[in-house]
Order: C-alpha cells, then structure tokens, then sequence
DNA sequence: GTCGGTAATGTAACGGATTACATTGTTGAC
DNA sequence: GTCAACAATGTAATCCGTTACATTACCGAC
C-alpha cells in the first residue's frame, strides 16, 4: 500500500505538491501536476483517511442510528437524510441501535472517538441525561420529541397526533378502546399514552392501565395480549396501535377469531406504512412526513457541525390522520 | 477536548504510561493506574480514535452495503452479521447502496482509505471486473452468488431456486407462466430468469421473452406490467416474482381485476418475508437462511482480516419451497 | 542591474495515539 | 557488596496526510 511519500518519490516532488494536487490546490502548474496525477495511478495510489482525518480533525461521515432498520418507518427518514447529507458532501452510515442503550452507547462512541462528525439519533431511549450530555458535547441531532429548548430535534406531535387518533376511534362510536404501545423507554411511546388518556378523558371515558398493552413489534407478544383482551375481558371494542406494523399482526389475530375490523371493531395504527393502504381491511393510520423529518434532521446537523450555536433549533412537523376501512363502524 | 497528553500531565506521568492503561497491559502498577484513571475522569478523556487507528492502521469497524434498507429480505442477514461482528470485537456500519455503482463506489472508498477494515456487500451491482478487483485488493465478502472461485461468498443457488419455484407452478397445472424480474444489473436477477427458462423448457413449454417484466421494487410499475400481460395478452396464468415485496402489490392488482389468486392464478414469491404468510392469499415463497447467510459472511469476513488468504471460500447455503395458498389450483 | 513581488515548490511541524527501545529502580543470588 | 534480571516508567520514532512558513525562481519596473 503506497502512501504519500511514495508518491512524491515516484514524481520528483515533494509531498506538500503531491497533497496540493490531490486538495485540487490551484498553486500547480499542469506539467508538475500531470507529473503527480501519473505517479498516482501509476502507483494505484490511494490517500489514507485516517491520515487526513486526523489532521483535518473530521471525517464527513455522519451516523444515524436507527432503532430497528427493518421496520420500514424508518427508511423514508433515512433517505431524506441521505439526500440532503449527499448534496452537502457528507457521507451516512447507519447502525441498528436495537433501542438498546448498550448498543446506542456503543455507536456512540464512534462520535465521541471523532470517528464520525455527526449524530442523528432516532429515538433514543437513553435516560434524558445521557441524551442531554452527549448532544451538549457533540453535534447531535435526535428524531424525536424532547420538551428541552436545549436540544435539536426534529420530530411530530406525539401526544396530539395520538389525541387525535384516539378521539377519531370515539367518534366513530368504539368506547373500549385499548392500546398497544411499545415500550415505554420510547419518549414517543409515553407521549402517545399521555394523548391517549387525554383523549379518552376529554370525552368523558375513563382511562382503565389495564387496557393498555406494551408489546413491542413481536408478532406473538401481540397474538397474547390480543386474545387476553378479547377472550379473558371480552370487553374492548377498538385498538389504537403504536405502529402499522402491529396493526397487520392485529388483522391477522381478529381474523382468527372470527372479528371483523371495521365493522364491530375498530383499528389505528401509526405511521402510514406502504403496505397499509394495501391490507384488507385499509388501516387507518397516522401519517408523519417522514421524508421531510430526516431532510430538516440532516439541515440541522450540518448546520451544527459548522458551528452555528444557534442552530440548536426544535422542529415539530405536521401529522395527519388517513381515515381509512379498518376504523369504520357499521350501524347496528 | 482533552488529549492524552494532557492526562499524563495531570497524571504527572508519560503518554507511554497512559496509552499503558488504556490497552490494560500489566506493565502498570496499581498506584499509577489509579492516578491516570482519576486523571482521565477528570478530564473526560476519549481517545480519539483517529489517532489509534492511524497508528494501528486498522479500525474494527466493517461495513455493509445494502442495496436497500427498506426491503425487509436483508434486514435478518444484518442481524445475523451484527450478532456475528459483536462478538468477535468489531463493530458494524451499514450503508444504503441504492443499488447503483456511483453509491457503491463512493462507500467503497471507505474501504479503501482505511476508514472500515472489511466490506460485506450485498448484491452488488458493480460489473463483475470491478468487484473482484476491489475484493482481491480488501477483505470483502459478497452476499450473491458468483461464479468465481477467487470470490469470497455466502448465497443460496438462485438458479435451483427459481427452478423449484416454477416446476412447481407447471406442476399444480399452471401453463402460462410470466416472471416478474428485477433489474438485470442484479446477479440473482440473471440467475433466476435460467432457472425459470430451463424449468420452462425441462416441462416441454416454450420460453417467450414477452413473459418476463423487469419490474424493480415499484408498485406502479408492477401494476403496469401487470394489466399489460391480463388484459393484453390475456393469457397468462402465473406468475413467479422475484420478491415477496412484489408479489404483495400483484395480490392487490389480482384483486382490482377480480382475478383469483390461488385459484384461478398462481402467484410464487421470493424470500418468505414475514408477511407472506398473513396476507391473504398466503403466499408460496422460496424461504432463504437469512440470519446464516449473515453469519457465515461475518465469519468470512473476519478471518480473511486475519489474513487467512486460504478463507475465501464460496459457500452456498440451502433454499426451501414453501408452499401455501398462492400457487394452488382449483380444480376445474 | 537591482529590487520587489509573486508563483511554484519544498521543509518541517503537527494532529493523537502506539510501541520499540532506553532508562531507572528494585530484588535476589552469589 | 556486586551484578544480573526484571519490573516500571520514560523518550522518541512512527503511522499518513495537511499546511504554515521558508525557499527558490522568474518576471517586470525602474
């Protein structure tokens, strides 16, 4: 493996003209430079990064740690990131956090170790502290809903777009409405709980803890507090699910046991994931910009990566409420 | 941003003594240790890994290059290569390929520029010449199947894949069989379409290269091809797609056009996705080792790092044909 | 012809860690 | 008491680029 030196060797010139050439500097002339450009691919020569990194103290690479990659809400999010970071010379890699702390502090190390130059954190589930810490010290950016003004975040109403959901279900005539929220180490999964109790509240339903369910994204963990609701209560009428993604495991339950949803039974789920449109019966679902997220998210991190301090901004995006056939109510 | 030099002055003792602690050699006696440790709490001290790894020229992070981190197929291959890295001590990275050289490219200079000690790289698109130039210059293990021995990689046989999958169409009665293919860039792409021309031509029908749609991973598109070849033609009765992720998009057009998959029409996927067996059809699928093709290609990996030039080796793993509701016939 | 200015290139310090080798100090054998 | 052996620590070279500053060479102005 050649380096720089070997270079400036091969072309009679010294490293300082070979790094010139190679930064596009402007200060050679075209015989010097064709000189070095030959010796360079004559040697297959190619600059290393831990070199210039360590001089330029900064790598271009930013990290995006993303809790569950298979879960295609996060994709859309990831693409928005990636555009925006290409355009502005950045390169993105990704890592699967898991939602696990011991993993998320492990990636985060890699910032720490000035092996990246920028975070985006997709909802973190550390303890606010650490959070706050690390983005304090660190250009940090998180996908998520946080109530600090020293935080940049980008993010939807949690609360309100679950308020919403919920008071549609009601609206539609379902009064036992369970939950089935992940867990609660997710900021956006208690925030959503605190909207659907206001909802319920709002309407004069009382909120019953034994209604709401945390169930992860496991299929089996849902097929479970499915059948303990329905068989053992007998009593819930309608869902309001965390992700799409549960919902389809939902539909698949209710079908097993003879439930027709849309009609006496009532389902929202969360995200607006392709396939939602798609299941019979069309979920209703609330849908975040996803795209738009992790272009404002990758704008901001840039943004404090060059330094402006006050550019720690919070973004709250719009969400909306698809109403589709899974939260109808026939009238009987 | 404190660096270990500044420990060791704290510390009152040299940078030797304390890169000593930090690589816990016992060369340290326990009071000097405990200064430098007290030292790099107070001061918050990270080693910066730029500096480490320039020196050690080596980084323990490995990355991998997904074509598309939305379809779900490579997201239990990453968890078998995560599971695989952790525990041998490395660190993994992924990156969305887009599927397109210039992405491809540009990720590969990490490689290259020693930011990542190995490349796992899923379905590569690069031209064959560009991919066993890099691979003989880097450790990097392919997840496809190549014809090469100087290769290293982990796949399943795509061509006796797709042969499986069509013989059993032809053999539940299905006579006009369309393949619903991706990009021909992709290597799988290549080797399924033989195998569906030989299952074809072994049962005594004809191939005709009108049958088969190039179809990408896009609902619009697949809906185009789709009444193209129904309503045009009017002729076909079959189809074998190259991905789940595909054949649920042809359910929902069977639908609109009152086609009656399963019955009437036979539907055969790829990858046994997780939700091929809860929509509706089921749907018959050929099943990969996933989470094992992950490992292997992490085990690959790691000792073609140690440097056991004799470790690249093809491995090609079993596919199985599960069959559920999609490809039967009614018998009429 | 001399001098100033500038263009082109070179020299060497620097970034932050690791580590071979050098040094110091201690212990134990004789 | 001397010396070898070894334990603990220190010094400085090293990894590979970048870049401030130094140097050289050439040009034109006077």
């Amino acid at each position: 493996m050649s380096t720089i030196l070997d270079v400036a060797n091969l072309a009679g010139v010294s490293v300082a003209t070979v790094s010139r050439v190679l930064n596009n500097s402007d200060l050679v002339i075209d015989e010097t430079r064709d000189k070095v450009l030959k010796a360079i691919s004559e040697l297959d020569y190619k600059p290393n990064m831990l070199g210039r990194n360590l001089r330029r103290s900064s790598s271009k690479v930013i990290l995006t740690l993303v809790p569950n990659i298979s879960n295609p809400y996060y994709s859309e999010i990831v693409k928005g990131i990636q555009d925006t970071l290409s355009i502005n010379d950045y390169q993105l890699l990704l890592a699967n956090s898991e939602a696990e702390w011991d993993v998320e502090s492990k990636y985060i190390k890699l910032l720490e170790q000035k092996l990246v130059d920028g975070l985006i954190w997709m909802d973190a589930t550390a303890r606010s502290k650490n959070v706050r810490k690390i983005s304090q010290d660190y250009p940090v950016v998180i996908c998520s809903q946080y109530d600090a003004t020293d935080l940049c975040y980008v993010s939807i109403d949690n609360e309100k777009s679950a308020y919403d959901a919920v008071s549609h279900l009601i609206n539609q005539g379902y009064r036992r409405i369970s939950m089935f929220n992940s867990n609660q180490k997710f900021r956006y999964a208690r925030l959503r709980l605190k909207g659907y109790q206001n909802a319920l509240l709002d309407h004069g339903l009382e909120y019953d803890e034994n209604m709401v369910e945390y169930v992860e994204f496991d299929e089996e963990k849902i097929s479970t507090s499915f059948e303990k609701l329905i068989i053992e209560k007998n009593s819930i009428d309608a869902i309001f699910t965390i992700s799409d993604f549960n919902a389809q495991f939902i539909i698949r339950e209710a079908d097993k046991h003879d439930i027709r949803i849309g009609k006496d039974f009532g389902l929202v789920g969360f995200d607006n994931l392709s396939f939602s449109s798609i299941i019979k019966p069309s979920l209703t679902t609330v849908d975040q910009p996803r795209y738009r997220i992790g272009t404002e998210a990758a704008t901001l991190l840039i943004e404090r990566i060059k330094g402006h301090r006050e550019s720690c901004k919070q973004i709250i995006l719009d969400h909306k409420l698809i109403i589709r056939e899974s939260s109808l109510k026939s009238q009987n």
